[in-house]
DNA sequence: CCATGATTCAATTGAACTATTGATTAGTGA
DNA sequence: TCACTAATCAATAGTTCAATTGAATCATGG
């Protein structure tokens, strides 16, 4: 690498950058966090469960890469993601997914039995939602709900699952969603609600692929940062 | 990361082992001319102007990322580019070229008077095409044309447009295409065309984004490793 | 079965990356 | 202005990664 460094060896060098950003697991976290909406740096340590000091630094790799930019508020850094970066972890894990040994190895390992849950797509999901034949729901945190949801959607975070069952009919077909493809939330949710009885699938993927995708979504009006 | 390694932890660094694999610009190198057709080692090795000892680690390494697979034939072995790693690298370069300011500024400096040659899309050609208002090149040298190129193509390698330009009639329009939406060959071939006079346009992408979009190739039948 | 060509392996060196620590900067509100 | 909170910075040590070199495989053809 140490050569005359042509143009097209220069432009790969810069590619590469791109990709080393998201070549850490820290990292990968960090970003669908804020797939899920703006966060600020002591917010996504918490979340994450890695230092501020460190989760600053790789915030701040993520920058010089362009996948998110930043805006002060107040005493906060407030991150955001750029556009396409949803697309090209979309694309990172279908590859990983389809090839790669250690990443079969882990789902399989966690998600195996919950693979027979087939599966909702956005298109199922939006023709049953036209004709008023499912109970859509979002199982993720209240604030991460306020920040954007699937149009049409039900908060019911995880935790209050139980206690929301009274209050859902067991006639109509649930659809649960939550961050993201290989998110437990709603294999968790799925799996509590059929033990009720009730009907309930898991829709293929999150809240963030679902918005870059184009679809309706929905905001609720309470401040945004928490 | 040096933890108790939840589920979760263990599946983004697996995604993240895959992301490291394109996150080298040797890699990137190799990934983009496996993107043409499969390889042996030691051609990749000369297409990219590595050793073949480095370049034998880097394969092996995209190997183990599950980004290629390989097959002997007699004394060599034969790298291919498994399915989706050509979307994997358009999201790459699509988020860099956005958002990094590092690759906007290469492509500033060696694309720069050359964006104003603007590209035809996959739909524009298809439907000229079909009406067979353009006359289609493929400016890539011989070997890589004989191992897949667009259907209704005719290989006129870089080096020899000078000499087929006498072939071509001026009056039809000529769209030009080659490795990739960032390779130069069809950048230069644009230019000396029009300095001949002739009415030319560049494909903005190549072969392999082609391919991958599903569109029709055609393939020589010639031995297909040279 | 030996020589050859293609590729991989193993060991080494230097460079780059990561997490931690403690100090420092920057805004906020009393 | 002072204390307080949020975040970054700087230095460090441990770890991983990359390129080079020369030796070792492994299939092929005489």
């Amino acid at each position: 690498m140490v050569q005359m460094m042509g143009a097209k060896q220069t432009l790969y060098d810069s590619f590469a950058e791109v990709a080393k950003a998201v070549a850490h697991g820290y990292r990968l976290q960090l970003l669908e966090h804020l797939a899920q909406g703006d966060r600020a740096v002591e917010d996504l340590a918490n979340r994450t469960g890695i230092t501020v000091a460190n989760a600053s630094q790789h915030l701040q790799h993520l920058y010089r890469a362009g996948l998110v930019t930043v805006r002060r508020e107040g005493t906060r850094r407030i991150y955001r993601l750029n556009s396409g970066v949803v697309e090209l972890l979309a694309a990172l894990r279908s590859v990983a997914e389809a090839h790669h040994a250690g990443s079969q190895q882990v789902i399989r390992a966690y998600f195996a039995a919950r693979d027979s849950l087939e599966p909702v797509s956005h298109d199922e999901l939006m023709a049953r939602l036209a004709e008023g034949s499912v109970t859509l729901i979002d199982v993720r945190p209240a604030d991460e709900f306020q920040q954007g949801h699937l149009a049409g959607a039900r908060n019911v975070p995880l935790a209050e699952i139980e206690a929301a069952v009274a209050r859902l009919d067991p006639e109509i077909e649930i659809v649960a969603y939550c961050r993201g493809p290989r998110c437990v939330l709603s294999f968790d949710a799925i799996e509590r609600l059929r033990a009720r009885g009730f009907k309930a699938r898991r829709l293929a993927e999150g809240y963030p692929e679902w918005k870059a995708a184009g679809l309706p979504t929905g905001q609720s009006d309470i401040a945004s940062i928490p």
